[in-house]
DNA sequence: AGCACGCCGACT
DNA sequence: GTCGGCGTGCTC
C-alpha cells in the first residue's frame, strides 16, 4: 500500500537481528535524530510518521533517514519503534526538504520546525470511540461526555467501542453501524477526509476586461509547468479575488491530483471570503488557522497529506502542512507585516518560506496585494518576479480624492480635541448627506498615556517598559503587552496627590466622544479588536455597517483588512504621522501601506470617495505618495535609501534577542558577545542596544544587529559567533532572521 | 517539549 | 527534621 522509499538494500534481508535503524525526528525543540530499532516485522518508509517510547512516554515521530547500526549507540539505550499506522499518510520528501530548509535558514532547531508540521497529533489517533449525543432542553444537541454510562445501549455493554469493534461485535459493516449511530444521535468519527468535489466550472462569475487580462496572464505563468513567481497588483477593489479565482480554477481543472494552498493573514479569513470561494466553487475550501477544532484538523490534515483535500485556505501556519501534490500557492495581501512572525519557536515570513516552498515543488506561485512589498518591487524590477497589474476599479467605482490637512495650519480647536475643523465639517457633511464616515486611528483604548500633573509621574506597566492604556469603558489602566491591568486609581500612585491623573492622547474611544459632542446625533461603532473579541461580534458589528445602522465607524487596523464597506465615501486618518517616527527601517513604507489600505475603504461602489490625511508632516515622502495616488516614486527613494545603506534586499540582516530576569548577568554576557563578535569588511554587528520593548515580563532584554552583504553566509556567521561562547543558561537567546521590527 | 533530579525556605 | 519551590539537564 505505502509507495517505498523503503530500505531496499540487501542488508534489509539479510537484517533478521533487529540492527537496522532509524532516524526518528521527533516534534522537540532539538537539533538532532534519535536511532529507533525497526521491528522486523514492520514495513517502514522514510517519511512514515511513526509512534516511539521517548523518555518514558510516546511520542510522535517522522523516519527521517534508515541506516546500518554501526554500533556507535550502546546497544542497551536502543529501543524498537513501538508502532506504525496503518494507512496513515507519509511526510512526504519535498515537505521534509522543506522542513529542513526552514530549519536552516531560521536558525531552529529541525525538531522545532517539524512540530509545525505535526500540529496535529489528532491525525494519528486511533479511531475514535462513538461519542453519545442527547437532545438538550433547547432543543439542539449537546455533547454529553464520553464517559461510560453515556455509552450505546445498543449493545448493552458499557465499553466505548469504535466503529469497526461494534461492527464485528455485530457482525455486519461498519456502514450499519455508522446509520446506527446517526439514527440514535450517535456521533462517528470519520477515519479519512472525504473527498471534497470542488467544482472549478461552478459559477463563472464575469470578469471585466481588465480581470480577464489579469487572469491570463497569470495563466501564462500557470502554463510553463515549473516554478515561477507572479505578483498580482492591483488596487483595492479592482476584484483580485475573482482574477486569482481563475487560476485556482485553471488548475484544479487541469489536473485532478492538484492541490491549492491560499494564505491569508489571519485577521482576513473571514466569513466574507469563505462565501466568495463557495459562490465561485460551489464548495467551501478546507479552512486551517488557529482557532480551527481538533476534530476538523485532523480530517484536514490527513486529507492534505493522502492527496484529497485539494484546496486549503489557511493563515501562515498552513503553509507547513505536508502536501502531497501542491500544485499552486497564493499569498493574499502579500505585503502585510503578520505574514512575519514568531510561531512554535520559529520565527520565520510566511510569504518568503510559501516561496522557497513553492521552489521544492517546483510549481508557481501567486504574490497578491495592492501595496506591494518593497523586496517583491524590487524582485519585479530586478526580473525575478513576473507581474500583472490589474489597472482599473471593478464596476465603475473610482478611486477616492486624496486631501492633505496640515494641523500645523489648521489645529483641532481645543488642547483636548484631535479632530480638525475641516475634518469635523466633513464629518457633518458626509451625516447630513446620509453617508457613512470612516475615522482612522491605530491606537486602541481611550488614552495611551496617564500623567500625574503634580509629580509628572507616569503610569508604567511594572513588568514592562511601556504605559498603561486607558480604558474608558472598563476604567481600567491596561499593559496592551503582557495583560497587566489595574482600576483607574483615584490618586497618583507616586505622590498621591488628588484628581491629578491627566489622560494624554487620543485612542479610538476618545475619539468616539470627541464625535459625539459635536455630531449627537450620530450613529458611531468602534472597530477595535478588544471592543470585537469574538469573529460573532465581528460579524455582527459588519453587518450593522452593512444595514446602514451606522453613520460613523471609528477603527484601528483591524479596519484595513479587506472588508466591503459599500456606503463608505469618508474616510479621515486622524494621525497619519502616526509610525513615521521611531526609525524603523520600513516604517515609511508600512505606513504608506497601511493608509493606503485604509484609504482604500472609501468609495468602492458608484459614489466617489474623499480620504482627508490629518498630518504635521504634510510635504513628508509618503504623504507626497498618498496625495498623488501614485508610490512609484515614493519606492524609489526609499529602495534608493535601502541601496545606499545596504540594507535588505540588498544586504543582509538578523537580529539576536537576549532575555533574561538577571539584569547583571545578560549586560556582562552582551559586552562579552561584543568583545568576540567577528570582524569581517562587509559585516557591520551593532550592539548591544535595548531591544525594542527593553523589560517584558520582567524579562530584561538586549538586542545585536548584525547586517553583512549579501554574499555572506550570515546564519554561518552567526553559528561561528555563539559558538565561541557557553551561554548562561539563564539567558535566553531567539535569532531573528531578516528582522522586521528593530530600533 | 516534558519530566526527573537536585539543592535551599516554610511547615504537619 | 521533612515538603516542595523551580533551575538544570536529558531523552535513542
Amino acid at each position: 500500500m505505502k509507495n517505498s522509499t523503503l530500505v531496499n538494500f540487501d542488508e534489509a534481508q539479510e537484517n533478521l537481528s533487529g540492527d537496522l535503524l532509524s532516524s526518528v525526528l521527533l516534534p522537540i525543540p532539538v537539533d538532532k535524530t534519535y536511532n529507533y530499532i525497526i521491528p522486523n516485522n514492520m514495513n517502514i518508509s522514510i517519511g512514515d510518521t511513526i509512534e516511539v517510547n521517548f523518555a518514558n512516554r510516546k511520542s510522535l515521530g517522522v523516519i527521517w533517514d534508515i541506516n546500518k547500526n554501526n554500533g556507535s549507540i550502546p546497544q542497551n539505550k536502543l529501543k524498537p519503534i513501538a508502532k506504525a499506522f496503518d494507512n496513515c499518510p507519509q511526510i512526504n520528501k519535498t515537505t521534509r526538504d522543506f522542513i529542513t530548509w526552514v530549519a536552516k535558514y531560521t536558525m531552529s532547531p529541525l525538531g522545532q520546525v517539524l512540530k509545525m508540521s505535526l500540529s496535529t497529533p489528532e491525525a494519528f489517533a486511533e479511531e475514535k470511540p462513538i461519542i453519545l449525543y442527547k437532545k438538550s432542553s433547547k432543543n439542539h444537541d449537546i455533547k454529553l461526555s464520553t464517559s461510560r454510562k453515556n455509552v450505546l445501549k445498543i449493545i448493552e455493554d458499557n465499553k466505548l467501542y469504535t466503529a469497526t469493534e461494534l461492527a464485528n461485535k455485530a457482525g455486519c459493516g461498519t456502514a450499519v453501524i455508522k446509520a446506527m449511530a446517526e439514527k440514535h444521535l450517535l456521533e462517528t468519527e470519520e477515519t479519512s477526509a472525504p473527498a471534497p468535489c470542488t467544482n472549478p466550472e461552478h459559477q463563472e462569475i464575469e470578469l471585466s476586461n481588465d480581470q480577464m487580462q489579469a487572469a491570463t496572464g497569470l495563466i501564462q505563468q500557470i502554463n510553463k509547468q515549473e516554478h515561477n513567481v507572479t505578483l498580482l497588483d492591483g488596487v483595492t477593489g479592482s476584484g483580485k479575488t475573482e482574477v486569482y479565482f481563475e487560476a485556482i480554477s485553471k488548475v484544479l481543472a487541469s489536473d485532478k491530483d492538484a492541490q491549492i494552498l491560499v494564505l491569508l493573514p489571519e485577521i482576513a479569513l473571514s466569513q466574507q471570503f469563505f462565501d466568495r470561494f463557495q459562490t465561485r466553487f460551489n464548495e467551501a475550501p478546507a479552512v486551517w488557522h488557529s482557532a480551527v477544532s481538533k476534530t476538523k484538523k485532523r480530517k484536514i490534515w490527513r486529507g492534505v497529506a493522502e492527496g484529497k483535500t485539494r484546496v486549503v485556505v489557511g493563515a501562515r501556519s498552513a503553509l507547513f502542512l505536508p502536501f502531497k501534490n501542491l500544485k499552486l500557492t497564493i499569498i493574499d495581501e502579500e505585503h502585510d507585516p503578520s505574514y512575519k512572525q514568531e510561531d512554535g519557536g520559529a520565527i520565520y515570513h510566511a510569504r518568503d518560506m510559501a516561496i522557497v516552498r513553492a521552489k521544492i515543488e517546483n510549481a508557481p506561485i501567486i504574490l497578491v496585494s495592492a501595496t506591494p512589498a518593497l523586496e517583491t518591487i524590487v524582485n519585479v524590477r530586478q526580473g525575478k518576479y513576473k507581474s500583472v497589474i490589474l489597472a482599473g476599479r471593478y464596476g465603475g467605482a473610482s478611486m477616492p480624492d486624496t486631501h492633505m490637512i496640515n494641523m500645523r495650519e489648521t489645529p483641532p480647536p481645543t488642547r483636548l480635541s484631535f479632530l480638525s475643523s475641516k475634518l469635523r465639517q466633513v464629518l457633518t457633511e458626509t451625516l447630513e448627506a446620509e453617508e457613512q464616515s470612516l475615522l482612522f486611528l491605530n491606537r486602541r483604548g481611550y488614552a495611551p498615556l496617564t500623567l500625574c500633573r503634580t509629580c509628572g509621574h507616569r503610569l508604567e506597566c511594572p513588568s514592562c517598559t511601556a504605559w498603561l492604556v486607558n480604558h474608558r469603558s472598563s476604567n481600567r489602566l491596561q499593559c496592551h503587552h503582557c495583560g497587566y491591568g489595574m482600576i483607574m486609581p483615584k490618586k497618583c500612585p507616586e505622590c498621591e496627590a488628588e484628581d491629578s491623573l491627566a489622560l494624554c492622547g487620543p485612542g479610538v474611544e476618545r475619539l468616539e466622544e470627541e464625535v459625539q459632542s459635536f455630531l449627537p446625533e450620530a450613529r458611531t461603532l468602534i472597530l477595535s479588536s478588544d471592543i470585537l473579541t469574538s469573529e460573532t461580534a465581528l460579524n455582527l458589528a459588519l453587518q450593522k455597517i452593512h444595514d446602514r445602522e451606522v453613520d460613523i465607524i471609528i477603527g484601528t487596523q483591524l479596519v484595513a483588512k479587506g472588508h466591503h464597506f459599500p456606503l463608505l465615501t469618508c474616510v479621515g486618518i486622524v494621525d497619519a504621522d502616526l509610525g513615521l517616527g521611531g526609525g524603523d527601517l520600513r516604517a515609511t513604507e508600512r505606513t504608506y501601506q497601511l493608509l493606503h489600505q485604509v484609504s482604500g475603504r472609501a468609495g468602492r461602489e458608484e459614489k466617489q470617495g474623499n480620504v482627508y490625511l490629518q498630518s504635521y508632516m504634510h510635504d513628508h515622502p509618503v504623504m507626497e505618495a498618498l496625495l498623488a495616488g501614485d508610490s512609484d516614486e515614493f519606492m524609489d527613494i526609499e529602495i534608493e535609501g535601502r541601496k545606499q545603506s545596504n540594507m535588505p534586499p540588498f544586504g543582509k540582516l538578523a537580529g539576536l534577542i537576549l532575555s533574561s530576569k538577571n539584569e547583571r548577568l545578560l549586560n556582562d554576557f552582551c559586552s562579552h558577545l561584543a568583545r568576540t563578535a567577528p570582524r569581517y569588511e562587509q559585516t557591520t554587528i551593532l550592539g548591544p542596544a535595548p531591544a525594542p520593548m527593553a523589560i517584558i515580563r520582567d524579562q530584561h532584554r538586549r538586542r545585536f544587529l548584525i547586517k553583512t552583504e549579501k554574499s555572506i553566509n550570515i546564519q554561518k556567521l552567526i553559528s561561528k559567533w555563539l559558538s565561541l561562547s557557553k551561554c548562561p543558561s539563564q539567558i535566553r537567546i531567539k535569532i531573528d532572521i531578516d528582522p522586521y521590527n528593530f530600533l
